[in-house]
DNA sequence: ACTATTTTGCAAATTTGTCGCAATTTGTTA
DNA sequence: TAACAAATTGCGACAAATTTGCAAAATAGT
């Protein structure tokens, strides 16, 4: 997480224009702190088309700013470790509520191995949980 | 992994047919012993419809027969720990190829104290790990 | 403010997934 | 193995999600 990163200098950095639609999804995902579908972000934000939307997402994942997180059968998006710390999520398959959680040391060495072992330059893991939340158990 | 399970076995357990399509979607899978998209799978079958593609793989994933897997964007679906060992998967950007190994021990109980610290009841996990491999970065 | 370039909105096309229903296939029993 | 009842399929129509081309608008740098 380096807060010396924004999203103002990530697109400079890449002669990238800062528009309006690209602040307000970024923005909706800032505000938001979890992860949400593609609808959800078009509906959140204002005089933005959906089309635009997809644009957007598919550029800030190239560029490092958002990552996807896959919740059951969909996918949705959350702002990537440069902005948020790094975490992985519990997803209750009964009311939908995500749990974050924080990834233990070993987690990334192991991953390191792993990638030695394959030869392969790892790049990004996505560890997610589901099940039942207790509310929805005692529902 | 019960190697006393087969596709005839569960189905006929839970009072249901073995048909022409679930045979072929089931031995596609066998067969190619990967995680592959509705679209490969209704591509690599013949005679059987989109739907009932999608009609089947909600099918076994309902009885356990087969699981889905989140590489990159979509989402696969590959035979359940109950055809195959327990496993993860490390997933090439660049040209698609997925690399199997098997899941560490640790790794449940990890998943398991998760599960009493959030309070919820873990049915299943993923684990998928991304990057380049050895011979795209030579290319 | 002017211009070259990038990006957007819009509308159309494509792709993906779902659904109802008549026709076919399956499992059973005689 | 013929025949019936139940389960399942294919088909076509939909609905939803995603992509694309392109003219118009917004942006970054003079």
């Amino acid at each position: 997480m380096h807060s010396s990163s924004s999203l103002v200098q990530i697109l400079k950095k890449n002669k990238l224009s800062l528009t309006k639609p690209r602040e307000s999804v970024f923005k909706f995902l800032a505000t938001n702190q979890k992860p949400l579908t593609i609808k959800e972000i078009a509906l959140g934000i204002q005089n933005v088309d959906r089309a635009s939307v997809y644009r957007t997402v598919e550029l800030f994942e190239n560029l490092g700013i958002i990552k996807k997180v896959h919740v059951g059968f969909k996918y949705k998006v959350e702002l990537s470790d440069i902005f948020q710390p790094h975490h992985h999520h519990i997803y209750c398959t009964q009311c939908g509520q995500t749990f974050a959680f924080e990834e233990p040391e070993f987690f990334e060495k192991y991953i390191e191995r792993l990638g030695q072992k394959f030869e392969v330059e790892i790049k990004d893991h996505s560890f997610e949980l589901e099940g039942i939340c207790k509310s929805c158990k005692n529902n």
